[in-house]
DNA sequence: ACAGCGTTAGTTTTT
DNA sequence: CTAACGCTGT
């Protein structure tokens, strides 16, 4: 016991080992979060003041839900089953599935990703013809997801405009369409199981009496909904009402939310002190991984954002060397900067390479980064593509497995019924799915009415379908997977493609996917073994949409890291790169059309030096080929909050770049640009002629530069805002 | 059914 | 500039 809590700095330990009473943890970057969250479970548990069975721990992402387990597993000496450790998605969908019945939804529900989401909502506006021009898909995505997020349902939106009220009742739809085909998106997950909880009393009881002690990591990302999900299972609704229910105990830091843009709320914390935890609020200020002079620039750069609980980070490690900083003319000289930099620090003072990362604001910035990398033979790794399993292969596969789950998935059906091709072609899906509208049923079963040619070929993949779970009676979840690969015709398909090597391979390690989590599961007697193969594969399913796959295997390579400054959120290097610390990249210029938007992207580049252990470089370019075009760029105004004796300049003052056009070099000396006139000699009141809309009158104009955009009214065709480094303008 | 063309948009991301 | 999408013609 004494030998857990040794290792803890002091208000650690006064974390750790706080009274079963509601506790905020302000835990700054580096300061021991994940040792504090695990300590204090292993604490509770082996002082018998809670048995595994009452605890609940949150999570936001599986690798954080899968470390904390690691390190429990490490600090305990027994594996804890009862446990509940998992994301809010993962822990949500656990509950629905328990209680699916209650939750009205079908026994074999599938969960939909992002992708299938939008598919489905393509389909829903094509079926209804809707003008997607006036309703993007994506957008309605978006509302769809922003409202269930508040935990507003269709019929509760409050729509004042017309556009909205349409909006709300494409929502509406889209749940009817969701309910009929058993399709349950991520926001739904949760949204679901919160209203199964509210409204059955029962249930609630049991899983309010049942945790004692629930904790939450990252809680400043957490949304309103999850928020609410978590007082509701806390039964923390009323102050002093917490005999009742659960100890929460939320560990989080506000200068690092960064997610905002996807209904994290702050906020979130302010009310969680409000409201509960006055007198518990602990702050971890020291930080183990950074040198002095690296928290002392990024505490200054915080100090520059309001509305903070406030936090001070320190280190007794030393100051450390100061944080370079580099000036480069394009974009092209910063990269060979940098990738020469990287060079040296492994030749010179052997830095692992994988101890060294590049930042970027955005993912396209890693391309001239890349280029350079690839043209010096250094060994490098992206993060951020495409996952494994939203590779189009692996979800063609999963499609034929969800259908043999469930046929009434039409977003599976769609995706396979004529891939690899079978003849079956618009017109007859046209046909299918006027008909399955007509006897309101799902494409699968609208299949049988089919008359005509329509009706055989449709028919052989019904067939296809039900052979396949024939066939797979009895098997084991690999064995199943394997063959559904082959007779499905998916492996045929790509076995004649060119370039369907890659492919196969994928398909192949879908199967060893398989394999593993089958082992897995057994492993954790979570007794799939007796659940029988129905539920194997339903598990498998879930796992797949759940847990869309790590990024790339390979980890630990000796290789640079290469990722945006979101991606690198809890991570650490030796030597970080922080790229392209310009005015309109970093911060990024929508940001400032955003609420607080550059607060947050403060915020992003405090996530970003707080990654560095001992050295940090900053760089920007004078200009920077952005859209294929050349942009002149001012540095960030985040370098002007750092205190310069913390910065060591590697460039003297340097001449601005050639061809640099002279509006551009009063901006370099940080005065405010002159009243521009906009590029190509347009000014406001100017009658312009445009490609497309014809004849028009600019009547406003913002931004400067490449940036600026201009509101021209073109009469008939309306008033538009366009963007003079896209649109083609012309004086007329 | 599919290749090839033209148009369009162009932060950050996990589940 | 480039990638992705949608439309058209074969």
């Amino acid at each position: 016991m004494s030998d857990l809590l040794s290792c803890l700095n002091p208000p650690q330990l006064q974390a750790v080992t706080l009274p079963p009473v509601h506790g905020l943890i302000l835990a700054g970057a580096g300061s021991g979060k994940t040792r504090v969250l695990t300590t204090r479970i292993a604490w509770l548990i082996s002082t018998g003041q809670v048995s595994p069975h009452g605890v609940l721990a949150v999570t936001f992402t599986n690798k954080a839900a899968r470390e904390m387990q690691a390190r429990l597993a490490a600090l305990l000496p027994i594996h804890p089953r009862g446990l509940w450790i998992g994301t809010f998605h993962g822990l949500c969908h656990r509950m629905l599935r328990a209680h699916y019945q209650d939750a009205a939804l079908p026994q074999a529900f599938q969960i939909l990703d992002t992708a299938d989401q939008l598919a489905l909502i393509k389909r829903l506006l094509k079926n209804l013809g809707v003008d997607d021009e006036k309703y993007p898909p994506k957008e309605v995505m978006y509302f769809i997801n922003a409202q269930k997020e508040q935990g507003i349902r269709a019929a509760q939106v409050e729509a004042f405009d017309p556009y909205t009220r349409r909006k709300a009742e494409l929502y509406a739809e889209y749940e009817a369409v969701c309910q009929r085909e058993g399709g349950v998106d991520f926001a739904e997950l949760l949204l679901r199981c919160y209203e199964l909880l509210c409204r059955n009393e029962p249930l609630r009881r049991h899983y309010q009496q049942r945790f004692r002690h629930i904790l939450v990591d990252e809680f400043q990302d957490t949304n309103r909904l999850q928020y609410a999900w978590l007082k509701l299972l806390a039964a923390a609704d009323q102050r002093g009402a917490q005999e009742a229910g659960a100890a929460l105990f939320a560990v989080g830091d506000d200068d690092q939310s960064i997610y905002a843009f996807r209904g994290a709320e702050v906020a979130n914390m302010r009310e969680f002190e409000r409201h509960f935890a006055a007198a518990n609020l602990i702050r971890l200020e020291q930080n183990y991984r950074s040198q002095g002079n690296i928290l002392s620039a990024a505490n200054a750069l915080i100090q520059n954002n309001r509305e903070r609980l406030g936090k001070n980070l320190w280190t007794d490690a030393g100051e450390g060397e100061p944080i370079r900083v580099f000036e480069g003319f394009t974009d092209l000289d910063e990269a060979r900067f940098v990738v020469d930099e990287v060079r040296a620090l492994a030749d010179e003072e052997g830095m692992a390479r994988s101890q060294m990362a590049f930042l970027y604001r955005s993912n396209a910035q890693s391309r001239v980064l890349e280029h350079e990398l690839f043209s010096r033979g250094i060994p490098y790794r992206v993060y951020g593509g495409l996952r494994f399993f939203e590779r189009q292969e692996i979800k063609h596969a999963l499609a034929y497995l969800r259908l043999m789950a469930n046929p009434d998935d039409d977003t599976a059906f769609l995706r396979v019924v004529n891939f690899p091709t079978r003849g079956i072609g618009a017109r007859t899906l046209e046909n299918l799915q006027a008909t399955a509208h007509q006897i309101n049923s799902s494409l699968y079963n609208a299949a049988a009415s089919l008359s005509g040619k329509a009706g055989v070929t449709v028919g052989g993949f019904v067939r296809l379908i039900e052979q396949l779970r024939r066939e797979t009676d009895g098997l084991n979840l690999p064995e199943t997977v394997t063959h559904v690969i082959e007779i499905s015709g998916l492996a045929g398909h790509y076995r004649n493609e060119k370039e369907g090597q890659e492919r196969l391979e994928n398909l192949d390690e879908l199967i060893n996917a398989s394999t593993l989590f089958v082992a897995e599961a057994g492993e954790e007697g979570n007794n799939t073994a007796n659940e029988g193969e129905a539920n194997a594969l339903l598990a498998f399913l879930t796992h797949a949409s759940l847990e869309s796959g790590e990024h790339q295997a390979g980890e630990g390579q000796e290789a640079v890291q290469l990722m945006s400054v979101h991606a690198a959120k809890g991570l650490e290097f030796d030597a970080v790169f922080i790229t392209g610390l310009e005015q309109g990249l970093f911060p990024h210029e929508n940001a400032a059309q955003e609420r607080d938007g550059l607060e947050e992207e403060r915020r992003l580049m405090y996530v970003a030096m707080t990654r560095a252990r001992k050295r940090l470089y900053l760089s920007y370019a004078q200009s920077r080929l952005l859209h294929g075009q050349t942009r002149y760029c001012l540095p960030s105004a985040f370098l002007d909050e750092i205190p310069p004796e913390l910065l060591k300049r590697l460039t003297k003052a340097r001449p601005i770049a050639p061809k640099m056009p002279a509006w551009s070099s009063t901006m370099h000396n940080n005065e405010p640009p002159p009243e521009e006139k906009l590029p190509g000699g347009l000014r406001v009141g100017m009658n312009v002629r445009h490609a497309k809309f014809g004849f028009g009158v600019i009547v406003e104009s913002e931004g400067e530069g490449e940036q600026a955009r201009v509101q021209v009214n073109f009469g008939s065709a309306g008033m538009k805002w366009l963007a003079l480094a896209y649109a083609r303008l012309e004086p007329a």
